[in-house]
RNA sequence: UCCCGCUUAGCUCAGCUGGUUAGAGCAUCUGACUGUUAAUCAGAGGGUCCGCAGUUCAAGUCUGCGAGUGGGAGCCA
């Protein structure tokens, strides 16, 4: 444990005096009484400061402070109930490192462009402190899954030479001369991976230059993808649910319930998340669509309305599985029963927060692999090494893709994907 | 890329059918107040009404173009 006092541990140090070192969160009072609010990044504390106590000079000085003022405040910590957080400091002495005046984000409300061209000082408040706490906690939740089943955290580039699956739009960079893309998914090279070390995984950010400006998208974003070899769809699926329980549960275990509760978010749905989560194949979906008045295209992939109109009949995330080979990407296993279907599945969270994760069984056939580069208009020479894969010791395969920021968003219920990630980089947005 | 909305004080917004000097709350500054929880009360300062062009006796208000921003679609995690 920490052996320094901060305002998250304070109950250790009731009745003692001690020095926090923080900023100004807000200052009420009158003049013989103030009610500073010390914030030190750990937490928020009320301080009680008395004209009487500090003097004349002192408190007329506290008095002038603005927002986000750097202090240090000495006093000793009592147990209050007029305290927000059970705990008062009752003052002794303030040292004030700066004063601050005009700081630009006031208690009051503002609108969502303005404290994204402020993100650096909006992560100071309350609200963003709760969701990139809760970001955090999904971080831990899912290195701590991966790691205590054995799998390998093999890190995948972020430069590639090719596009992973030549469908979506790549950020293009110089390379010395040559092009260079950032990387899309790190799945390929975790394929080569999986035929190494049997289990592993990647988790790092991906980048997709698509036109997409909604509230599900980023152009950076936080992937998690591991790969198993000898699995089957069946095996990605369990991992998949299992994992997602696992993550949501520990979340909630240790700690997200105290930041959920800042942002008001209901942890009733994140509690249903139990196995067995429903599983269907496309064609079931479609038959449920239909009779729900939201009919698919055959053999088209699922728009938006459709999306939430299935997932609005559950309770818990979705598992849809062998969707058409024609919407899928070149490395998707063929369904051997009806190859117009393809061994993936797409796990769609509840609540319309839509998919999650994308996964599926790769080919293993070097042979089909060669003829869906061809049928996909890509160039063969960027895959030979890929095509090494099923050349020597190709087995059944596969994994997952998880978005970080969409569980988080879903996790904390959030209406922007935007708020989850400390700097978001969208289509519109670079800055700060 | 397509469709729809918005742009007025530092921030959030109001501003009627086009009509005299542009409105509020918060923030800022000054003052009052001994337990405040977005404290309250009194006062003050603060405006290129997004930009350009047009219609009109008259434009924050109407029209066109552009920019920025928000939402949706497609695509995806």
């Amino acid at each position: 444990m920490s052996n320094k006092p901060n305002i998250a541990n304070i109950a250790q140090y009731v009745d003692q005096e001690i020095t926090l070192n923080g900023w100004l969160y807000n200052l009420r009072g009158s003049n013989k009484i103030a009610f500073p609010q010390l914030r030190d990044g750990s937490g928020i504390i009320q301080c009680v400061a008395k004209k009487s106590v500090l003097g004349d000079e002192a408190f007329a000085e506290l008095r002038r402070l603005g927002q986000e003022s750097a202090l240090s405040i000495t006093g000793t910590i009592h147990v209050d109930e007029r305290a927000k957080s059970g705990f008062e400091m009752q003052v002794a002495g303030i040292k004030v490192h700066q004063n601050v005046s005009g700081y630009p984000i006031s208690p009051k409300e503002h609108g969502p462009a303005f404290l994204h061209d402020n993100r650096h000082l909006w992560m100071r408040s309350k609200r963003q402190h709760a969701i990139l706490k809760v970001r955090h906690l999904c971080i831990r939740a899912i290195r701590d899954y991966f790691d205590e089943r054995d799998f390998l955290l093999l890190d995948s580039p972020i430069f590639t030479p090719n596009p992973c699956e030549g469908t979506s739009t790549l950020f293009e960079t110089d390379y010395f001369g040559q092009p260079a893309y950032l990387s899309q998914s790190g799945q390929l090279y975790q394929e080569a991976g999986a035929m190494a070390f049997g289990k592993t995984y990647t988790f790092g950010p991906t980048f997709r230059a698509e036109k997409s400006s909604t509230r599900r998208h980023l152009t950076e974003f936080w992937m998690v993808e591991p790969e198993l070899a000898y699995a089957d769809i069946d095996d990605v699926m369990d991992l998949a649910e299992d994992f997602m329980v696992e993550v949501v549960r520990y979340v909630l275990e240790r700690g997200g319930r105290e930041h959920l509760a800042v942002l008001e978010r209901d942890v009733g749905p994140l509690e249903n998340v139990q196995k067995p989560f429903p599983r269907m194949t496309y064609d079931e979906a479609c038959a449920q669509l239909a009779k729900l008045d939201q009919p698919v295209d055959p053999d088209s992939d699922f728009g938006a309305p459709h999306e939430t109109k299935l997932t609005q009949q559950y309770d818990r995330p979705i598992m849809v599985h062998r969707y058409p080979t024609a919407v899928k990407a070149f490395y998707m296993k063929e369904d051997p029963e009806n190859p117009a279907r393809a061994l993936g599945m797409d796990m769609l969270a509840p609540e319309g927060y839509g998919e999650i994760i994308g996964s599926g069984q790769r080919e293993d056939s070097e042979d089909i692999l060669v003829r869906k580069i061809a049928e996909h208009g890509l160039n063969r020479e960027h895959f030979e090494w890929y095509l090494d894969l099923r050349r020597y010791g190709s087995v059944p395969h596969g994994g997952f893709g998880l978005g970080l920021e969409r569980l988080v968003a879903w996790v904390c219920g959030l209406q922007h994907i935007r708020e989850t990630v400390p700097f978001p980089r969208m289509m519109d947005r670079l800055r700060p």
